[in-house]
DNA sequence: GCCGTTTTCGGCCCGACTGTTTTCAGTCG
């Protein structure tokens, strides 16, 4: 997968590019339209640029002659010209250091001009030194800002977001397996466990011959270099940073492996406990009796059934309870994937996604969804082409007119609504009531105290007009931290005026999160698993709010979208003052 | 650097917020 490196590099050059002494902000601008259109592509542009050629490349918006012969160039050679050209004279690790908050390229090249700061380490000895306060532009707060946002970044350190990381096990997963060399090839580990970050990869692959698989890996297009190879485990660091560990076991021991391997740790821990209990050793290779004799091993559901338990997803085995329950027999059935039927926040490009309703429809169709709902945003977001209740009122003609022109998917009236600073929302009354529902969110003023955004939100809910409440938290992983509200305050004002709690599937939210989710259980709320699309491929991202979802333990009554759509419009309806 | 039912040149990217200023630059969405 090219799309995610050179979508990199053209941010990377944009951040070089705005340091330049005379004004190239168009040209700043058009690298970072490309790279989000790389970003945001289903296909491979390595795909289609082979399928295509220049051509082709040139057909995608924002990208002309020159950016795409800069995409040609890197799938040849593997560099890029420009990019090079510009770090040799700033020689900075610009994708680390914007990942402090409040630093853009410009501080960025201030500290490297007067520090000599070219990454996080010397950025961090320069914090701890006093000697960021003391530059011109910095002052005592900045500098307290960047020892927290580093602090922040210490926390999440070498951990990929799961969207990243998957599906590069799926891809090198799909290569092993068309290899030929393996038996079975199984993705493990916290990737398995559709855990929000991942350290590294695990992959597990059952064969004759390892030795072959080992080369393969080793080889892979992925792979920048071997840290250990050995008969059954190689570990690889891959170029996309994350390591990669592929171990090889025989196919009687698949699934002691893969149970093993699945973790997390707690979980395994009180797995052998049980083991121990019941007179068995329980390892990698398999459960065993007190003779050594295999009990079970080739499949991981024997091990659990043979322990007396039942075999849960993996997703739950983070030992909060599902040990216990599974020897019970009370395991929930967790919602599923195939048990969506709408999604109800996606935008188009009449605010800032990059696709017509129509085209958003018809994607959305083609995976199963029966309706849609198309909340783009409300006139604060003004960056965001965010509309007023003119532009709302003619946009909503044009959802109904495209729902009758689309068959077969249902198209739902409404917006991602800004809840302003004092609760209130960002459309008049009049607006408000045309939609089939207000979905509202917060995107401003996020460090207001606790106490003023808890009253902020419930104000908003007690308007009568919020049936969903989008992303509650705010969070972006590894980036920003989630706002500061009394949780269960707001969970109980949901739950009595009927608001609906979002699991926003975008990878970078995943919001809320399984942990708050598990924690709104003592409530009576409903879930609405979202994709928060801006383009046809965020679409698919749903599978990462259901995987969030069940990693809360939701059952699929207690999602909103598992209903049909008549039921959907009644449940808001109860929601409506 | 990209793009065109106003154009192959001249638009495109606005406003709030913050911290640092002494009238504003930089970041963020």
């Amino acid at each position: 997968m090219y799309n995610s490196r050179i979508a990199e590099l053209f941010e990377e050059i944009a951040d070089m590019l705005a340091l330049d002494t005379v004004d190239r902000k168009f040209e700043v601008l058009a690298y970072r339209k490309a790279a989000q259109t790389v970003l945001g592509l289903q296909e491979d542009v390595g795909e289609l640029y082979k399928k295509k050629g220049i051509g082709g490349l040139m057909e995608l918006p924002g990208v002309g002659k020159s950016i795409a012969g800069a995409i040609r160039e890197y799938i040849e050679t593997g560099k890029m010209g420009k990019h090079e050209e510009l770090k040799k004279r700033y020689p900075i690790d610009f994708k680390g250091l914007t990942l402090i908050q409040g630093m853009g390229s410009k501080r960025i090249f201030k500290l490297y001009k007067s520090l000599g700061v070219r990454n996080i380490e010397d950025l961090k000895k320069a914090a701890e030194a006093h000697r960021i306060s003391g530059i011109s532009g910095f002052g005592k707060k900045s500098e307290d800002e960047i020892k927290k946002s580093l602090a922040q970044l210490e926390l999440t350190k070498g951990r990929m977001l799961l969207g990243l990381a998957l599906p590069e096990a799926e891809d090198i997963v799909e290569k092993i397996r068309k290899s030929g060399l393996a038996e079975r090839v199984a993705i493990a580990g916290s990737t398995r466990r559709m855990k929000e970050t991942v350290g590294d990869l695990d992959i597990l692959v059952t064969a004759r011959d390892s030795e072959p698989v080992m080369e393969f890996v080793r080889n892979l297009e992925e792979t920048q270099r071997t840290i250990a190879s050995g008969p059954t485990k190689t570990t690889v660091l891959l170029k996309m940073g994350l390591t990669c560990d592929v171990r090889v076991v025989e196919d009687k021991s698949f699934g002691a492996a893969l149970q093993y391997f699945t973790g997390n740790k707690d979980h395994n821990v009180k797995l052998r406990q049980i083991a121990i209990s019941k007179g068995y050793k329980l390892n990698e290779y398999g459960l065993f009796d007190k003779k050594g004799r295999m009990a079970a091993g080739k499949e991981e559901g024997d091990i659990y059934d043979k322990l007396g338990m039942d075999i849960m997803p993996p997703e739950m085995r983070e030992d909060r309870g599902e040990v216990e329950l599974s020897q019970k027999h009370r395991l929930p059935i967790l919602v599923g994937l195939d048990g969506i039927k709408g999604d109800l926040h996606v935008h188009t490009n009449r605010s800032d996604g990059s696709n017509t309703i129509e085209e958003m429809a018809i994607a959305a169709r083609k995976l199963g969804r029966k309706y849609i709902g198309i909340t783009d945003h409300t006139k604060s977001e003004y960056i965001a082409h965010g509309m007023d209740d003119r532009k709302f009122a003619k946009h909503f003609q044009d959802i109904d007119n495209v729902d009758g022109k689309v068959g077969g998917i249902r198209l739902l009236k409404s917006a991602e609504i800004d809840i302003l600073k004092d609760g209130s929302l960002d459309l008049g009354r009049k607006t408000l009531e045309l939609m089939d529902y207000g979905l509202a969110s917060i995107h401003t003023a996020l460090n207001m105290s606790r106490g003023e955004m808890t009253r902020r939100v419930i104000t908003a809910f007690e308007t009568g007009y919020v049936n969903i409440f989008a992303h509650p938290t705010d969070r972006i992983i590894n980036v920003r931290s989630p706002i500061d509200m009394d949780l269960d305050k707001v969970f109980q004002a949901a739950e009595d005026n009927n608001v609906i709690m979002e699991i926003d599937g975008y990878p970078e939210r995943l919001d809320l999160n399984d942990e708050n989710i598990l924690r709104a259980s003592k409530y009576k709320l409903k879930f609405s698993i979202d994709t928060d699309s801006h383009s046809q491929s965020h679409l698919l991202l749903m599978r990462y709010g259901v995987s969030t979802a069940r990693r809360g333990w939701l059952t699929p009554e207690r999602v909103l979208n598992t209903m049909d759509v008549d039921d959907v419009l009644k449940a808001f309806k109860r929601g409506r003052r």
